[in-house]
DNA sequence: CCAAATTATACCCTTACAGGTATAATTTGG
DNA sequence: CCAAATTATACCTGTAAGGGTATAATTTGG
């Protein structure tokens, strides 16, 4: 399974040239994190998220519920 | 603590005249869950919270930095 | 084509999130 | 003003998230 979040995490890090170990310490989480974070799973915690977010400087936030998959398209 | 998303759910959850237990009830999730999350707690799970911001018709979803206050003051 | 790097999966362990309940503080409107 | 409702705090417990490590699968570029 893949989500509008896991999505734009792995683009993101790829536009930097960046390894999911390099991700994890840059942040300060665990290897296994990054990865269950790059494959959608939604029950991370939302802190742990928000660190891995950071490095692109972004966070999570609410956003309208239709037009987010659109939105996160274009960004 | 405050954070935009607490006050983003507390200002929604007012506007549709509910309480925090309704809200409990409505998105599945305990009543506990429902407080910390408007006191701005960090280390929540995504999943909860975004079965409450689905009351909403929101979600999280990564946005850019700077402009998340701004931006979240106006919707 | 193959070796090195990167990513995926599986295991165990510690920690703390989330839920429930009970009680106190606060807010609200009658 | 006060009673009812709502919100805040505190305590205990089960469960699973997250970390570490080890190993397999996959990708990559030399």
């Amino acid at each position: 399974m893949t989500t509008p979040l896991a999505a734009f995490v792995k683009q993101r890090r790829k536009l930097l040239h960046l390894s999911q170990t390099d991700i994890a310490a840059k942040a300060g989480v665990g290897l296994r994190f990054v990865r269950e974070l790059e494959q959608g799973k939604a029950t991370l915690r939302l802190d742990k998220v928000n660190q891995v977010l950071r490095l692109f400087s972004h966070e999570l936030a609410p956003a309208p519920l239709d037009r987010t998959q659109l939105i996160g398209a274009l960004l």
